[in-house]
DNA sequence: GTCTATAGGTGGATAGAC
DNA sequence: GTCTATCCACCTATAGAC
């Protein structure tokens, strides 16, 4: 088996732990516990937690926008594109976590500029996919909507964030499915 | 002037330092400065942070069903306090807050249980008001949607709980009120 | 009710050996 | 790259005087 870098591994377990318990809520000696290695071992890889933090959402926009890719590529129209985009927040609850951008969109009051920075891009990248999306369901008329995509992708981004953030507080999927079905079904044509 | 009593002037501070920085964001430190008292004072009236935020909560959702009171006094149909509903989050993001127990919902899996059911019970009022209003706004004419009213409740939450949430990171208030003024269109009689 | 003092723990971070 | 050892700041919380 491939022998992933400690530096990934470090990531893997930060990740999880932000976007269970948030940046403000885990430390590196939770990390350095998990990973069976020292505090010092993780400061080498990660001189700060900013360095950390900023290269943690780095990592998940990488890995989110190739999963976008995944879903340009399969779908047969814009609205099963919608749909999928949807079932990858819904994957996130199933985890028992929030978005990693959400979560720290929370917690954005106590982040360093470096983090904001790359959160924004984040929700840009998010934004901007769904824009295209959003205007090519207008000409393969599987989607019907009124007034401007780019404000459209911006409240679809930010109700599906929010209804991973409350549905986890219920523990409940379906709450998530539920929000998420009247959200898509309103703009399918 | 009225004196305000200490534990309400803790509260005070207390709410405006979560709503800003989270739970896990703020100290007693934090509020004993600013009220120019000790640490060992707070532990007084709250022996526990458990004890501060769970307090808080409560208090949070008796002034917000007082203003949800206000609304159905003053408002003339359906419609108009579902409007006003949206500009109380209006002006929490206004004051550059998060809702109380939306900030809390992000850091859910770090609170202890009694805070944990104090932020559902706010929720769960925040729904029941809502169906009530939703009701009511088939009846008055001044709504139309379809399916359950209690799904279309938790759906409204959840989005406009998201749109402060996002709004927040870009620091726009434009940005939620054009979230707001979609959602609250889509069910406009 | 508020204070001083302090306990006991954990936070992020660094120096220097290996 | 990983370790041991350590620093210092901060955390929640308590004891006991006033």
């Amino acid at each position: 088996m491939a022998t992933t870098a400690t530096s990934e591994r470090i990531l893997d377990v930060a990740e999880r732990l932000v976007q269970t318990r948030g940046f403000n809520g885990f430390s590196y000696a939770d990390v350095a516990e998990e990973l069976k290695v020292t505090k010092a071992s993780l400061h080498y890889h990660f001189p700060s937690k900013e360095d950390l933090g900023a290269r943690l959402i780095q990592r998940y926009e990488e890995n989110f926008l190739a999963a976008l890719d995944g879903i340009d590529a399969e779908s047969k129209n814009a609205r099963e594109k919608l749909k999928r985009y949807a079932s990858i927040y819904e994957g996130v609850l199933g985890a028992n976590r929030m978005c990693l951008c959400g979560m720290l969109a929370a917690e954005f009051g106590t982040l360093p500029k470096s983090m904001r920075d790359e959160m924004r891009h984040y929700f840009d990248a998010n934004e901007e996919w769904l824009v295209a999306v959003l205007q090519e369901g207008k000409k393969d008329k599987s989607l019907k909507f009124t007034g401007s995509p780019a404000h459209l992708a911006q409240s679809l981004i930010s109700a599906l964030e929010g209804a991973l953030m409350i549905a986890r507080t219920y523990g409940e999927v379906e709450r998530f499915r539920s929000a998420s079905d009247r959200l898509l079904g309103s703009i399918a044509a």
